[in-house]
DNA sequence: CATCCCCAGATTGTATGCAATTGATGGGAC
DNA sequence: GTCCCATCAATTGCATACAATCTGGGGATG
């Protein structure tokens, strides 16, 4: 059965790919799963060779582990990942911000439409937290695009989506979402000012407060660096 | 013709793989060129399979670019690439530096050995650039691995080898060699005094002086961000 | 009873054939 | 002379068949 029938023709590495990689962040496939090239290939509706075309770039950007000979399994995160990425993210992000705020390049209209819509999703009962995340990715990676550093957008993308399997915001607190939402309009001020220093700050706050915020709901001290 | 053939059973994508990402990084495929998946295979000796694998990472990796439909071609970096670069290595190198102060983990021993065997190497007449490049990336590459993150050292390797086109330590003058040289051995002393900002700025001075000596070397204005 | 060996099943790795897409070429209309 | 379109060669994308490799179990052997 074709999971996409409205338009599979043409691309079926393309879409095999994307189906595995929304099951893998959807939690559907458990962490450790072994993902055979048979099976897969069977459901989807393809053969094997845009099934394994598809494995080797999960492969590539972290989703999955390839083993020789063997297959390849779901990657089963842990909290040291999220720590791993989280302090990658708290360096990174601020600096890009930084680096936005000097070039001006930042689309302000559009970063603050961004960050409307995400109050509004979150005004919402209940909110969409699908919704809110999908928002707060635009919000995110344009605001490293504008710094003019265009390795550093694919950087940071390749390490974020990993924390989505653990769905980020239904961990936060409504205070803490909140001060999150309120992030997001500063950082755009920080931007339209042009200071630097600012932006960065904003930004290492918003992102070391989300650290926080995943780290408590896993019982777990604070972060060190 | 097989250009391994002592050992090339049972791996023909391995093969392959490495194959073209040696000449890619050698030069021998100049930028811009394209690679048609059926010329490699039969100069390889191998089938298409394998070589379309090999290429896929190849383009995961960002050394060639693959357009649908059309096939993939070598990567052609600019000036602009090298900024990139070096404005992210200098944020993320002394970062991992510091962390590696912090932790203790570094093997001060391998360390050394590795500063020694690059004197060595640049006494020679002359001296051996390639050996010394080799060096120097396991230098940089165990100080991060002893920052304790292991997504900072793939985030730095897949980003520090687009510059080797450049054959970084051949634009290097005497005298920023001998800092160069000098410099590791300051970084392997800061580490054993477990000090984090001495080890965080002799890094950054260390990756900053190299992007300068290649700007130079390309007439270019010096480094902003 | 533990150990080793070997075989059978399952799974990945590779080769090959065919379909689909692209870009160029050449002829013809205006 | 220029533009448009049909046709074709070249190349990639996909499917299928075959070879190589790994895993697990059963039985002989010490």
């Amino acid at each position: 059965m074709t999971q996409d029938a409205g338009s599979d023709v043409g691309k079926a590495a393309e879409v095999t790919y994307l189906t595995i990689r929304r099951q893998i962040l959807s939690g559907e496939r458990a962490g450790g799963e072994w993902l055979r090239e048979g099976d897969l290939a069977a459901v989807i509706g393809v053969s094997r060779t845009p099934v394994r075309e598809a494995l080797r770039r999960l492969a590539a950007e972290g989703l999955v582990r390839h083993e020789p000979n063997r297959g390849v399994q779901v990657e089963d995160w842990g909290v040291d990942d999220l720590d791993e990425i989280f302090s990658l993210r708290s360096q990174l992000e601020p600096w890009g911000c930084g680096l936005a705020a000097a070039t001006g390049l930042a689309d302000l209209v559009l970063l603050d439409e961004l960050a409307d819509r995400m109050d509004a999703e979150a005004r919402r009962d209940p909110p969409d937290l699908d919704a809110i995340t999908e928002l707060n990715n635009r919000f995110h990676r344009a605001v490293l695009e504008a710094s003019g550093n265009g390795r550093l957008v694919g950087l940071v993308s390749s390490v974020v989506e990993v924390p989505l399997v653990w769905r980020t915001f239904s961990h936060y607190s409504r205070e803490a979402m909140q001060r999150s939402l309120a992030h997001h309009h500063e950082i755009v001020d920080a931007l339209r000012a042009g200071d630097a220093q600012w932006a960065e700050s904003v930004m290492r706050s918003h992102v070391r407060a989300a650290w926080v915020s995943l780290r408590e709901e896993h019982g777990d001290s604070p972060p060190g660096s």
